[in-house]
DNA sequence: TCCAAACGTTGCTCTGAAACAAACTCCCGG
DNA sequence: CCGGGAGTTTGTTTCAGAGCAACGTTTGGA
């Protein structure tokens, strides 16, 4: 394991009131690790033995039912804890993660949880608006999974995604990490052929343009107003 | 207001470790409220400046949509904290939450949450985990959502309910507050209608009894099935 | 270089559940 | 005791979107 650079830590919430040498502090104890598009950082049921800051890269966390089904909760970006059972008390993960692209991400054993909320100002604030901002965006996203059409769910998903990740091209704003139909209909909760349909009409329409895994948004406005419209 | 009685405290999760004089102390700086069936005990999006314990009835914790749609996210039993957004950094309520029955509840303002937290053990370790036991279940509920049929979610929505409140009855388990049909749809992002047929075939087969705003489960067993099945 | 797997597109059919419509029943208040 | 509103039931119609099927395209690895 090389070496880490405080740097990785400074300007980030939850360390970001500290003095350089409780960043250290925090570094040395810390593993850092690289994850393939595609692998899992920890599976939903197994022990919460670890939480983590995923450094670069994104995520997806997922739950899936008996049945096999699958949905996408949320994505998680660079700078931000994840796995963080430990605050709430719970000693298994509630969800699966996955990196949604190439990702690093450093984590801490649990043990060192109550430690680094004792010693450190401002980490278990930060953490529990983190938890706090979660919990209220997946309450948004039941809420729109009750009550909106698909294709609806679907424009916000986009939006949601480029919200969180997105990136300036020349012909619009790109979504940072690779996104395949099926991911949008596991955001969704409808059938990739649907999400495949939806996207062919709105790049005929000059709102996105889209190739294997890659979405770019032309007209966010557009996609706003489906989202928005009632009716 | 009347002096409130310690034992209303006694044995409730945040208060449990504390002493009589402690419990004393917290209840003297607490205001009580009845609340009547269909009444408001705070607004989404309104200051959030009291957090709040149930000590006697049930709530409804709802979202509603600009279009005007609303969905019901969970249910409030008695010695439950709710309303506790200060917890997670928030200035506003994330939720409203009415009464689904008369109810009795108590509150303090929000300047006392880092008192309580600071000197109460327990408390915020209740706190967090009470948290981390509702975003568990809304992940759960949103999985549903987005995976299964009408059917199996408003079998879901009534186990759920009668797992929360249930208690028995000659004929089976009643659900222990008052729902109606659209209430139930709301749950379940569908419509008072296919609720209501549902009910009436279920009923017919021996599975539920309802009448007027009451539900009781005859069968819980078929209803299990009814919710788990997969396909 | 070629193959196979992964990903995406498109047409067609069919059905679950929403939408619309109309009574019916219970309960509360005057 | 009566009237009206809230809650419920049931029938009919309609259609969004799932399911099924088949094919096209890209990509990475042998």
């Amino acid at each position: 394991m090389p070496k880490l650079d405080e740097s990785l830590l400074i300007g980030l919430p939850p360390f970001s009131l500290l003095a350089r040498s409780q960043i250290r502090e925090i570094l040395d104890q810390a593993v850092s690790r690289r994850y393939d598009e595609g692998t899992a950082i920890f599976r939903e049921g197994h022990d919460a033995d670890r939480f983590f800051l995923l450094l670069d890269g994104y995520l997806r966390v997922i739950r899936s039912t008996p049945g096999g089904d699958q949905i996408i909760v949320l994505h998680i970006s660079p700078g931000q804890l994840f796995g963080i059972a430990p605050a709430l008390q719970r000693d298994t993960y509630p969800a699966t993660s996955i990196a949604a692209a190439e990702s690093l991400a450093l984590s801490w054993p649990v043990r060192l949880w109550s430690e680094f909320t004792a010693n450190y100002p401002g980490f278990a604030t930060e953490s529990y608006k983190t938890l706090g901002q979660r919990l209220g965006q997946i309450q948004e996203t039941l809420t729109e999974m009750a009550t909106q059409a698909v294709e609806k769910r679907v424009a916000s998903a986009l939006l949601r995604m480029v919200h969180q990740s997105g990136r300036k091209v020349d012909t619009g704003i790109e979504i940072a990490f690779p996104v395949t139909r099926q991911n949008i209909s596991d955001m969704t909760g409808t059938t990739l052929h649907t999400v495949s349909r939806l996207l062919s009409a709105w790049q005929k329409d000059g709102i996105v343009e889209s190739s294997r895994k890659r979405i770019v948004v032309t007209d966010p406005h557009r996609l706003v107003v489906l989202s928005d419209l009632q009716g």
